[in-house]
RNA sequence: CGCGGAGUGGAGCAGUUCGGUAGCUCGUCGGGCUCAUAACCCGAAGGUCGUAGGUUCAAAUCCUGCCUCCGCAACCA
């Protein structure tokens, strides 16, 4: 029997449409999943999509559509995209599927009657009229997050799952296996979450609908954890009869992540299976993000990366090249249009696309398409053929651990050594006299297999692409195989080739960065303007006379020690003077807003910050993720009201 | 002192585990070649390795302080 390969991407959360983000987690799992086939492997390559929540559910109710129609629309999005790339997924779940919110419900059972569940309280901060429940730290200086309003404490009922009691078994399996990778994240796992105590985990909510039903108890929902892990085993027919090659798969070779979510495979996930007495997957592995020109990709600050648009003007396989290729081990990749130009054009173009062209040009050229039979070796061959054949023992190995980027640049060392084999050999000097025609041949014969080599092992990475390469140099796909990608000698002494479509065109660099700045901005500084928002948040004149706006001067300022965001200001407020804690650290400097005339909201019921007292709040504009203080002219007295 | 990561020629990175005066890709400049997609090959210029100290015969690499940037802090890959 073939020996197994199950590979999974995370599902994702279908809150928006997906982005280049979630294209190279995708990409790279299809690569390593081609590879392991090419190898032999049964595999079994899954991804999907997250599809409850509250955040969907409140997405779907601004849209005025249902949970169901709203993911409905993005999950096609999704699978479009993933059809666009090419990715070779064997099975998709979306955790709306029937078979799976049984198999959860199942899950949630077995975990209660093994006495892993409790039911407990969830003490949290509640903001009435969002209807949203909120933890300390996801508060904005006290505040609801979303608008900004005062939170009340609360207390749910919940149910929790007794991670706690296995703190001590996730410590070993982090620190002595090679379980998660890379070992960075070991040590911010250990320090964030085991070593401050590992808590309980609050695995229930009651304050959405769209999630599925606790059994046995329908005012709760299963919050996010169990709902969404469980589906790396309810896809292989855990729990349900849909499918039925749990053990064929299970235990998971590879969970690929993003770095947001390790602390749930790495930490929640093992310990929800070894509650089931499942044994643990192979390998977690975490890449890094994708920046744009040094900023992170966010929807908020416009600076998307559309894998589309990219794929459209450049070809898929090209845009799968470059995330693989840029993206290093254990860091983010800095993504900008400059670099993905110049990545394409002088590795894809000048280097591989060259060495095809000018090989099958020369075999045309001297040969009529077609190698006679007669060899001459020369000692120049040695290096070039003793590289191409030890190359696949070294993609065997980066492919597992995983060093994708790595492993794209071996095979592209191999490609340039073929070029500079060329000038080494020069067969167009060879060419003048029939009697160096031995030799000719076989510089020509070891060009191409060169190629067939490096472009076997580039197929998991550009599906599209190799097989026209393969067309070109005359290999069938026996040639091709994995069987004979260590071999050299393969193709027949008389290969015939046929000149084809230029397989990677070069791009004029400048003219193409100047189209992608057009159409693929990096992050600029601007007001998101969202009328919608406005309408729905609409007051009474008489709230508004309820907020006491007053100016002042800052006659002192000094950094709050203990924070990073935090100023305290003394104003002169025309009375006794006040002072005001304010979260502009980011922004300003202490010094430079002494004598500075603002605004403030007089009649805020005093909090504490950090320790210090705030009497107020001063106004500033939101500008992106930045922020800038509302300054006066200077000719106003302190204490005037505003209205 | 919340946690983690990073600061190396114009850009992006490797080297730091086991100290011995820096390496790769792109870009720039010069040369060669003409089979090829103005591509390919060779060579050169360019860095006192964030900063201040310390250990050492010797530090990008070990130790200490400081500065800057980024990410995370219950779910954006």
């Amino acid at each position: 029997m073939k020996k197994t390969y199950y590979i999974t991407t995370p599902i994702y959360y279908p809150s928006g449409n997906p982005h280049i983000g979630h294209c190279y987690t995708t990409v790279a799992c299809d690569t390593i999943a081609r590879y392991k086939r090419f190898q032999g492997y049964d595999v079994m390559f899954s991804t999907g999509t997250d599809e409850h929540g509250m955040k969907i559910e409140a997405n779907a109710k601004k849209a005025g559509v249902s949970p169901k129609e709203f993911v409905d629309v993005i999950v096609e999005n999704f699978q479009k995209l993933w059809g666009y790339m090419n990715i070779s997924y064997d099975r998709y779940i979306r955790t709306t599927d029937e078979f799976h919110m049984k198999a959860v419900q199942e899950i949630f059972k077995q975990l209660y009657d093994k006495g892993h569940i409790y039911k407990g309280s969830y003490t949290g901060k509640y903001c009435i009229p969002c209807e949203s429940f909120w933890t300390e730290t996801q508060l904005k200086e006290g505040k609801c997050p979303d608008c900004n309003r005062d939170v009340i404490d609360s207390n749910e009922e919940s149910y929790f799952l007794r991670t706690s009691a296995f703190a001590e078994k996730i410590e070993k399996l982090l620190t002595e296996t090679d379980f998660l990778r890379p070992e960075s994240r070991v040590n911010e796992m250990i320090n964030n979450f085991i070593k401050p105590g590992l808590e309980d985990l609050c695995i229930s909510r009651s304050s959405y609908k769209w999630g599925i039903p606790v059994p046995l108890d329908e005012k709760h929902v299963i919050y996010v954890w169990i709902d969404a892990l469980s589906n790396y085993i309810t896809l292989l027919g855990y729990g349900n009869d849909k499918y039925n090659d749990f053990d064929k798969y299970w235990p998971c070779d590879l969970h690929m992540t993003g770095n947001e979510i390790v602390r749930f495979h790495s930490i929640v996930w093992p310990i929800m299976l070894m509650m089931l007495d499942l044994p643990l997957p192979e390998k977690l592995y975490s890449h890094g993000w994708i920046n744009f020109n040094g900023v992170k990709m966010s929807k908020s600050l416009g600076n998307v990366v559309d894998p589309f648009i990219l794929g459209e003007r450049y070809g898929v396989d090209t845009i799968r090249y470059q995330i693989l290729r840029d993206m290093p081990y254990a860091s983010d990749m800095s993504y900008s249009n400059e670099n993905m130009l110049s990545r394409i054009n002088s590795d894809l173009a000048n280097d591989l696309g060259n060495l095809v062209s000018r090989t099958v040009a020369m075999v045309e050229k001297y040969f009529g398409s077609k190698l006679p039979i007669g060899r001459q070796a020369g000692e120049m061959d040695n290096e070039l053929i003793s590289m191409a054949s030890g190359l696949s023992a070294k993609i065997d190995k980066l492919i597992d651990e995983p060093q994708l980027s790595v492993s794209l640049a071996e095979i592209f060392k191999v490609v340039s050594r073929a070029n500079k084999y060329i000038d080494e050999t020069s067969p167009w000097i060879l060419a003048k006299d029939e009697t160096n025609n031995p030799r000719l041949a076989t510089v020509l014969y070891n060009l191409l297999e060169v190629i067939r080599i490096t472009s076997s092992l580039l197929a998991s990475f550009m599906p599209n692409t190799m097989p026209k390469i393969w067309e070109q140099i005359g290999a069938n796909n026996a040639a091709v195989s994995y069987e004979n990608v260590s071999k050299w000698g393969v193709l027949p002494l008389d290969i015939e080739v046929k000149r084809g479509e230029i397989i990677f065109p070069r791009y004029d660099a400048e003219k193409e960065v100047e189209y992608l700045n057009s159409v693929i901005k990096p992050a600029e500084i601007k007001t998101v303007i969202d009328e919608d928002l406005d309408k729905a948040n609409v007051i009474s004149i008489g709230d508004f006379q309820n907020i006491k706006l007053r100016t002042g001067t800052i006659t002192e300022c000094v950094k709050v020690e203990k924070s990073k965001k935090l100023l305290k200001l003394q104003v002169d407020d025309g009375r006794s003077g006040r002072q005001i804690v304010s979260g502009i650290a980011e922004w300003y400097k202490a010094e430079n807003l002494i004598g500075k005339k603002i605004v403030f909201v007089a009649n805020l019921s005093p909090a504490k910050l950090c320790g210090e007292e705030s009497q107020g709040m001063i106004l500033a504009a939101d500008i992106g993720n930045a922020c800038k203080v509302v300054f006066l002219d200077d000719d106003i007295p302190n204490g005037s009201v505003i209205r």
